[in-house]
DNA sequence: GATGTTTATGGTCAGAGTGACCATAAAGGA
DNA sequence: TCCTTTATGGTCACTCTGACCATAAACATC
């Protein structure tokens, strides 16, 4: 889309929020734009959704594009349609989550299949957020091109409400594969920015799901480094 | 926008669930359309979004059109994006939700300022719903213009799932006019489609709003009908 | 190999919240 | 006056949760 936005009709376009928990702690992916408006800015991934194409469709080419990992769980976020919020022209954006397991993200960071940078995630007490890059640089939500800082407030707080009533936590571990309660709860500190009590963690996770049925345990214990192996669990 | 939509761009629209409690039931406003496409079809009342207007303001400018209430709660529920949603081209739909007091409502159907027909929401077990008339018309989901009844039932789940974590049952009772437990309760009850024990609902709603101060007392207390006049309250 | 460190797991206890009741208060109607 | 109706208040058992304490099972260090 390098040709001018015509003045006289309206866009849709898709931004999305991608995030992860590496090391402990929530990050979200940011690309760095080429193009003016904004060049040279932090700016969450996006695209314009053609005739062809429905959000969803729109969404998953744009991760296939710039993150391809295999079945990233999605969900739409927020509508934002301020007047002004692209210079360009009226371009009404559809703002998605999508949550990755860091480990599927790792091998395409390696191999240098994204451009897309990981930058962790710090909540302000104001429902603000600033993001601090792998290089120490540090944004704050005005920092981020358009209204992508806005945008990401919102996603940020929309994941922290979920959290404990929905299952959502879970994909940012790797589907199909067995984990231990330590690392859910890796993940939910992260997202929730708070440390847990192991005990009372354990017992609410086990209360929720593994009387469902939705989360088994298996009969793999974890191999790897300090203190007493994990016992392992499936979800789904 | 009676002409013929191009087919060669996208248009932006929003629909609008507009709901109140009405005799203890949960009722959606709807229109008639009058023009192909699904003309005679019940729907939401709806309309584009002009270059000149936010979504908000769209949809102030359209319930003002159709219901004037003044102030009325709005959210915005979802973005429904189908490529085949409107037969007419593609058009994607911002649908909000919007609350008003049903006492409010009746001077305007009264005076003949709405050609809104309120109808009788019944969500059935598997997450649809029917919807009854004043004359007794009963619709599914299906019989809706469009993919009307999917974003209703949408709107639907929405309201049942925050109804107990949020303050929104509250917009559906008059603002700045003291109201009893008793009429909350029945709000709450039209909305979950479930009787409540008064005892328990009266303890819950005044642990978590007379405490901080969100709710009072007022000094009134009700005058009219049968039994025990009840004290009446603010909100916020 | 004994000891300490680290992580996982299990249990207790008090307080908050909730559903199912029962009881009483205050009005109008028969 | 008695009955019905609605509002209000209280009890009791059960669940959930946060704050702890204790034990288990691995590795690290000397």
């Amino acid at each position: 889309m390098r040709e001018e936005l015509r003045r006289d009709r309206l866009y849709v376009a898709v931004d999305l929020m991608i995030l992860t928990v590496r090391d402990g702690r929530l990050h979200l992916f940011l690309s760095r734009r080429g193009e003016e408006p904004f060049a040279g800015y932090p700016a969450l991934p996006g695209r314009f959704v053609g005739l062809d194409e429905t959000a969803e469709t729109a969404v998953a080419r744009l991760i296939s594009e710039v993150l391809p990992v295999p079945e990233p769980f999605l969900e739409q976020l927020y509508t934002f349609a301020d007047i002004d919020r692209d210079p360009r022209g009226r371009v009404v954006s559809i703002a998605y989550l999508a949550i990755v397991p860091w480990q599927k993200v790792r091998a395409l960071q390696a191999s240098g299949q994204t451009a897309l940078r990981p930058f962790r995630v710090t909540p302000t007490e104001e429902g603000g957020l600033y993001l601090t890059g792998e290089d120490g640089e540090t944004l704050s939500g005005s920092d981020l091109a358009f209204d992508h800082g806005r945008i990401a407030e919102t996603g940020i707080r929309r994941l922290r409400g979920k959290i404990d009533y929905t299952e959502i936590g879970f994909h940012f571990l790797t589907d199909r594969t067995a984990f231990s309660l330590g690392e859910l709860q890796t993940v939910f500190e992260a997202v929730l920015g708070m440390p847990l009590d192991s005990s009372n963690f354990r017992r609410f996770i086990l209360n929720r799901y593994e009387k469902s049925g939705r989360l088994r345990q298996t009969e793999q214990a974890e191999k790897k480094g300090r203190g007493r192996p994990a016992a392992l669990y499936r979800f789904d």
